[in-house]
DNA sequence: GCCAACGTTGGC
DNA sequence: GCCAACGTTGGC
């Protein structure tokens, strides 16, 4: 079982999207990026859990954590030629796109903020904090434990 | 809205 | 394959 964080704009999908789905369970797609599709193709497994981060907003951080319920498939959005993310040289059989099923497993009392990661030396590795622009990235079991910690 | 960081594209 | 130009991410 593997630990990760997912970015997601809470203007456009927050973790209160994700509450409000029925079973709070939600498909996480529109992955773009090679290197977090390659994390979401090849590493996400069913059963992984996830840090939900929450960017480009009033409240940035960590807003609470969620289980991958499926193993990583197709994102339909590919396919479709409506969508602003199609993609015409994907296909059924050679889809370029990835996504998987989560389920929201808790909501923080508070948004965890980005600045009080950055102050705690134990995390100073996460790759959050150490790289720009990934969507989808590894976390450290270690790293786990002390942000569950900090968000009590 | 600014702008730094970094990913992607495309000419050569 | 290099690298400049361009586009996007994302904190502030």
């Amino acid at each position: 079982m593997n630990y990760w964080l997912f970015k997601t704009e809470p203007d456009v999908f927050g973790i209160e999207d994700l509450a409000a789905c029925p079973q709070q369970t939600a498909r996480w797609d529109e992955i773009r990026n090679f290197q977090a599709r390659n994390y979401l193709r090849d590493r996400v497994r069913t059963g992984d859990r996830v840090l939900i981060y929450h960017s480009s907003c009033k409240d940035v951080g960590i807003a609470g954590i969620a289980e991958v319920v499926s193993d990583p498939y197709a994102d339909p959005s590919q396919f479709d030629p409506q969508h602003t993310l199609f993609d015409a040289r994907a296909t059924p059989g050679a889809p370029r796109w990835f996504c998987v099923d989560v389920r929201l497993l808790q909501r923080f009392a508070r948004v965890l903020p980005l600045k009080e990661l950055k102050r705690e030396p134990a995390l100073a590795e996460m790759v959050l904090l150490r790289q720009g622009r990934l969507s989808v990235q590894p976390v450290r079991p270690q790293e786990w434990e002390i942000l569950l910690s900090m968000a009590d």
